[in-house]
DNA sequence: AGACTTATGCTAAATCTGAGTATAAGTCAC
DNA sequence: GTGACTTATACTCAGATTTAGCATAAGTCT
């Protein structure tokens, strides 16, 4: 059986924690080697580029009985971290995908995965690193109002790019798809549609990833003929972390998955804050408390947390008996308001 | 490099269309052997009882280009369809999912599919087979009333399981499961739980699959204790399938997915009665019109449709243009009444 | 003490939802 | 052709939910 007829498959996971109301998910800074480490200890290539990663590592067919304890065995070994809550999110098998595959190695099959705990219990002594998901994703961060690199770069990026279509027919296209996906031309933005804003600027050519699998070798997104529009990731790395902010900002409102993130006992504020972290805008705080409380998510505890300057908040925790009485215990957005 | 190193990738379809008002799938008449046809021609073992089954077949790592083509590939080869929208669903990678991996073939992981299109594009001359999708989910259809096999013969088999747990807490734990899942004990129904019932169901080892994948051989879910839930599919199909329910009811309520399943014109009960073949439960007319027409989701043609006894209904058509406007189109379903 | 911060209770207006009434415009049996 | 029946469509109304505020409570900080 030749090289090319077998398939590896890659395991990936955006850990993901919420501290200092920012969610940061753990990388790894790593050469763009394969995502497989041969079997037969033979040398890897020499990295290229030192680029931000995530834990990864490949489904070892003999030792792995499932996926999801291929992926704890993965991350444990190179983070230290026991991953609670795990999700999985998509899998990805486009040809060429990793740069091994161009040279005449095996097919490449990469399985997302979304993992959700709390920074602290991140052990030392290893090379894991948190990092702020909106460092790789900029423009998702509305919480601060609109960002700036969309109408300084984005936009007229995007612009120039349904400008050079073939045709007029394949312009409207390009123009469609782009209002609706940066809520431009009158459309709404759209909290939800994250990977498919990664995907039309990776399509645009606006991404350093693209730059890059398009054969430009060594391309680490900087000699862009735009700056380079967030943080580049090794593979389709920066496309898992789409899919997952996507996954994870619709799962809230119908799942209570944001307790993941947070210490047993919170205020509401904390919560409040991981929420619009997660979502990337701003909620009405009054309102907020109403939703959970009335909504039976959360009760007190009666106990006072030690406030950080203010009237002190009751402690709450989330409180399990709405699983069996509401069937969509969560905390829905609303939809943004148009700046 | 041995065999049990080696990985094999299948993909499966669940390739939907709803035709007098019933939601169906495509199936295949098939013996079970493996997803796995080898590449090198040798025999494959005999077929064991002939059981119905997704359209599926491996990922081909040096011929197809994308999961997608691959997919599509399978489906016109074993189907004759042409599929137009698809989406991926979910991998499954268990080890001993596939009766073959127990005797010592390779690795299988099985992707998901869920594609949807009108039965009408259907060519002949193949044994690919449209059945109703509640044949195989009999407990998930709503619409004339809460399904009897729930009160008959679920609730005691779930209650029975719950009772030869080993203790009290375990006990209480599947109890809160079960509760949840199927909405017993005062907890509501949740239409879109239908992943978790199955799941549940095999776990409880309830449904024909499950005996079988526990070693029993050439079950086939007629010899069960209880009389067989639903129809089985060979492999972990069912669970597919399932996962497709669940996800299609997800979507239809913030994506306008249901027109894939419809000619393009349609009256508004058609629109209607396809909607809740999926959501397996009956809507409210008038408001149910309010909704698609206030909503901008569908606009008329002007035209009538030659009314199938009653007053003329006028034809709509989808309006594009509802996606540039709002951020989620799509049909929210009430929450199921109790009964 | 006074400014400031955060927590929490409450309300008015707008919108959405669930359920029903009423009327229009066809078909079908006879 | 008339009356029973079927389906389509318009409209209403009450209740729930959502959005956006105002107001007050209870701390910290200078």
């Amino acid at each position: 059986m030749s090289e090319s007829s077998q398939i590896f498959v890659g395991l990936n996971a955006v850990i993901l924690a919420v501290t200092d109301e920012e969610p940061r998910i753990l990388t790894l800074r790593r050469g763009e080697h394969s995502v497989v480490v041969p079997a037969d200890g033979s040398a890897e290539p020499p990295p290229a580029e030192l680029m931000d990663g995530l834990p990864f590592g490949p489904l070892d067919p003999a030792r792995d009985r499932t996926l999801e304890l291929a992926l704890r065995a993965w991350v444990r070994e190179q983070t230290g971290i026991e991953v609670g809550y795990v999700e999985q999110l998509y899998t990805y098998g486009d040809r060429n995908r990793d740069p091994l595959e161009r040279q005449g190695g095996p097919r490449i099959l990469s399985i997302g995965y979304l993992s959700l705990c709390r920074e602290d219990v991140v052990m030392g002594a290893t090379q894991a690193r948190w990092r702020p998901w909106y460092d790789y994703l900029p423009w998702e961060d509305w919480r601060d109002g609109r960002p700036q690199i969309l109408d300084k770069q984005l936009e007229p990026a995007l612009k120039a790019w349904i400008d050079v279509a073939e045709d007029r027919r394949a312009a409207q296209l390009r123009r469609d798809r782009v209002d609706i996906a940066f809520g431009l031309g009158g459309a709404p933005w759209d909290g939800y549609r994250v990977l498919d804003r990664y995907e039309l600027l990776y399509e645009a050519g606006l991404v350093g990833e693209a730059m890059r699998d398009r054969g430009a070798p060594e391309a680490t997104g900087e000699e862009l003929p735009t700056r380079r529009l967030g943080r580049p990731m090794c593979f389709d790395h920066r496309r898992i972390l789409a899919t997952a902010v996507s996954r994870l900002r619709g799962k809230i409102k119908y799942r209570p998955v944001v307790f993941e993130l947070l210490p047993p006992t919170f205020t509401l504020l904390q919560l409040q804050r991981v929420v619009e972290a997660l979502a990337g805008q701003r909620l009405h705080k009054q309102n907020f408390r109403r939703l959970v409380e009335k909504g039976g998510l959360v009760e007190g505890t009666g106990k006072l947390s030690a406030g950080t300057g203010g009237r002190p908040a009751e402690l709450f925790r989330f409180r399990h008996g709405v699983l069996r009485e509401r069937p969509t215990p969560g905390v829905g957005l609303p939809s943004l308001p148009e700046h």
